[in-house]
DNA sequence: GCAGGCAGCATTATCTACATTTTTGCGTTG
DNA sequence: CAACGCAAAAATGTAGATAATGCTGCCTGC
């Protein structure tokens, strides 16, 4: 496997055990991209201790961490909370991912390898047998969150930049906080064939053909959010 | 004052007092910037502790944000790590600068106003007013690297996007412990000139021009590191 | 004799519990 | 009604307990 996905939460690549404050990390930032926690919402040490079993210290680590990332807002002396969201923000986040994601599969399609095409390929199979769970149907829609991630990625992959696909994975983050908040917000459009279109593109090589497409679907996206949002 | 560029160790834009975590945050960065802190070097909490005369407690907070911002590695259970250096890595960090700050550049020329370009002139002033020491004059360049990092968020300082800038300074930071390891990779080259030229073209909304020469200057800066490097 | 492995010990990361400092909410006063 | 000050709440920091790692030296089997 050539790629260089940066694990979340990651321990190191090794089998190590992670630590109290690691595992606080995974769920606090599950909790934040779900909506659990909601936008605003002051998260008080003590609280969040109790909630998932430990004490104070490896929870203010954990906030440490998330705050470097953007996914809580961190005061000095005042504590952590989880970072607002607005439809502002949301526009200004979906224009950067055009920018960044469409460079990095450009340069993706141009150093494209045979492992690179069955990434894309096997991500994209996953992606499309895992169905979108309506409101209705308790709308856990982890699963699907995963291996969507793991096909964006997977066109990215063979950009040759570290850091271009960490900043992208930083967004996706965000993005995720933005469709949760609206569960109907969920395409219940065909989001498969859209992601076949994609990667149609992305494996003929036609750069500017599957960066239009990806940059459509982040702008419908962007549409039916705002739809939500302002309802 | 429009620009939006994150704080370094930011307390959240008031006048927030500095948590000791937050204190040790700023050291540890500056320390590990300036390679005073050797690549590799394992940092060990007490030691750490110690040296900045505060607790563990502190440490390790201030050690977990770095840690998710690239500037040390975290291993669970075993500690944390000055990240090595490599000219691989710096060659492919080069690259990517070259297409963020790229396309920052591009973006904000296009939305220019009076504002960025009163920054762009003032910090260039205060750029070139400032020397570079020679390794043998003690070789402190906080100063220049301070307004250095100023001038270049000036320029892109009007495209608009929070992201894009907070990408942009992560890489800055990382191009930085590179300069630092190699002193005499300062420039004695005429890095003014350089600048004006860059701040020249922008101001004349030749987004091309500026574009090539801020990679000129990138490409210049990696090719000097790279001899310096190998000897 | 030597590589591999394993027990025991020293080191150090991590966590808990508690002390200290700062902020915040609220009632009082000028 | 604003300013002040007190008390409660909460964040931050310290110290020491706990647990994991890694090293050392000894033993075993080839």
């Amino acid at each position: 496997m050539a790629l260089n996905v940066p694990e979340v939460g990651s321990t190191g690549g090794r089998g190590e055990k992670a630590t109290a404050a690691t595992l606080v990390y995974r769920r606090l930032r599950q909790d934040i991209l779900k909506g659990e926690l909601k936008p605003g919402q002051k998260l008080q040490i003590e609280q969040v201790a109790t909630r998932y079993g430990v004490g104070a210290n490896p929870v203010r680590e954990a906030l440490n961490r998330l705050s470097s990332e953007h996914l809580v807002d961190r005061h000095d002396q005042r504590g952590f909370f989880v970072p607002e969201l607005s439809l502002e923000k949301l526009r200004e986040l979906v224009r950067t991912r055009c920018w960044l994601e469409g460079k990095a599969l450009e340069e993706s399609i141009a150093n494209r390898t045979q492992i690179w095409e069955d990434n894309i390929v096997l991500s994209f199979h996953r992606l499309s047998r895992t169905r979108i769970q309506t409101p209705e149907e308790g709308g856990d829609n982890t699963e699907w969150e995963i291996k969507h991630r793991a096909f964006h990625n997977a066109l990215i992959g063979a950009c040759g930049s570290f850091w271009l696909i960490k900043f992208c994975n930083e967004m996706m983050d965000q993005a995720e906080r933005y469709r949760y908040i609206s569960m109907s917000g969920y395409p219940r459009r065909d989001s498969v064939e859209e992601h076949r279109l994609i990667m149609e593109a992305a494996l003929d090589g036609d750069a500017e053909l599957a960066k239009q497409r990806l940059f459509d679907q982040y702008n419908l996206t962007l549409k039916h959010l705002e739809a939500q949002i302002e309802a």
